[in-house]
DNA sequence: TCTGGGGTCCTAGGACCC
DNA sequence: TCTGGGGTCCTAGGACCC
């Protein structure tokens, strides 16, 4: 039997929180995030949406189109307590609940059918108790897979209810432009449309012909998209908690730098960022990487890394494994506009002490853990000169 | 004034081993 | 002496999402 599985989007949600704690500000334009150079609006009211504001645009041309907007910058440690609120509250109804950010979840309602024939009064008590009781708002699309929940969650906003089945896609899903397909972004949908494929409901057709194009387009990914475009793919709730493959921190400078101190001072404050918050998770890793942003070739990013020999959450490691590939890598080369170290390949250094003493670990001294990076760092050069030496040998024998 | 910061996953090429 | 194919790991870049 097919499963009834409902995507639960929460709706202008930091905006909701603010209101939450002040209700002065219910019914203005409000947008949260930050002013100055670089600053974007992370979200923002209806009121200001209304405005023609957006989440994702830079704060100086949000506050152009709404100039009496109030502009609030993120409280996210607030947040996060009022999204496990909002976990909890689901937990009520169904113990199948999975995580999808810190404002949405796809949950299992299979069960529920057994309990009640009207699906409809069910969703609309579970919306309205959420606003009743926590004050939130939420949309919720209902379907048999969590690709069809998610788009149809995002059809009526604020406070939407949408079912989509496999005998509506017609009415619901097919007529939405290729844009608004959950895994297609702004360079896939440009050549979708040069296709001819302008709607999802034309993606769906164009799959009955058309898998050789399309799969040169889309890759491994598109036998998922065949499946989700004809209401069929995963409806499996993952309840693991949240176990991060990454930590990373990052930040745009507040003026576009070539100078190695100063790129080593914000290195500095990365990489205890990033060292306190994996010891913090107990975690460590052994891949280290440094991104830059450049000013000259249209804002790329770029990345440098190096896997150490064993797994850490050192400051000091970390602090001179991205200063190391800086200076091996871009000083003197461009201007940077921003720089981030992220720690990756990630242990729990608990199940891994016995590897780490193999190493000696703690025997080494801090100036000893650079060498034995710095070690690492050259592999590069190292290898074609063994390679090389072996070569040399081999001709004498 | 000119476009954040947190992530995940995929691809492609090279090194290396068997 | 030359040639190969499979598997794994690493790196860099890029698409996408919230």
């Amino acid at each position: 039997m097919a499963r009834i599985i409902a995507h639960i989007d929460l709706n202008a949600f930091f905006v909701t929180c603010e209101q939450i704690r002040d209700p002065s500000l219910i019914g203005k334009p409000i947008l949260i995030g930050h002013e100055g150079r670089s600053g974007i609006v992370s979200t923002c009211s209806y009121e200001a949406r209304a405005l023609g504001c957006h989440s994702g645009q830079p704060m100086f041309q949000a506050t152009k189109l709404a100039p009496n907007a109030i502009i609030i910058h993120g409280d996210y440690q607030y947040y996060q307590v009022m999204s496990n609120s909002f976990f909890s509250y689901i937990r009520r109804f169904t113990k199948y609940v999975e995580a999808a950010s810190i404002d949405e979840c796809y949950c299992d309602f299979t069960h529920i059918v057994k309990q009640t024939k009207d699906l409809v009064t069910f969703f609309h008590d579970l919306q309205f108790g959420l606003l009743k009781e926590m004050g939130l708002k939420c949309s919720i699309g209902v379907s048999t897979s969590k690709w069809m929940a998610k788009m149809g969650s995002d059809l009526k906003k604020p406070m939407g209810l949408t079912f989509v089945k496999r005998s509506n896609l017609d009415s619901t899903l097919y007529p939405l432009p290729i844009e608004s397909f959950w895994g297609i972004g702004k360079k896939t949908a440009p050549e979708l449309r040069k296709m001819g494929i302008n709607t999802i409901g034309d993606l769906a057709k164009a799959t009955e012909r058309d898998d050789a194009a399309l799969i040169r387009m889309l890759g491994k990914f598109y036998p998922t998209v065949k499946e989700w475009v004809h209401g069929y793919g995963s409806d499996h709730i993952d309840m693991t908690p949240f176990d991060p493959k990454s930590i990373g921190n990052s930040e745009t400078l507040m003026h576009d730098c070539d100078s190695f101190i100063e790129i080593e001072s914000t290195l500095k404050s990365l990489a205890k960022e990033v060292s306190d918050r994996a010891k913090s998770q107990h975690k460590a890793g052994s891949t280290i990487t440094l991104t830059v942003k450049d000013t000259v070739e249209g804002f790329h990013l770029h990345t440098k890394a190096v896997t150490l020999e064993y797994p850490t959450s050192d400051f000091e490691v970390i602090f001179s494994s991205a200063k190391e590939l800086y200076r091996t890598s871009y000083e003197g080369k461009f201007p940077i506009r921003l720089v981030g170290i992220t720690l990756s390949k990630l242990v729990n250094p608990a199940r891994q002490i016995v590897q780490m003493n193999l190493w000696n670990y703690e025997e080494y001294e801090e100036s000893d853990k650079t060498k034995l990076l710095i070690a690492r760092l050259n592999r590069k050069m190292r290898t074609p000169m063994l390679k090389r030496a072996r070569d040399a040998k081999k001709k004498e024998e």
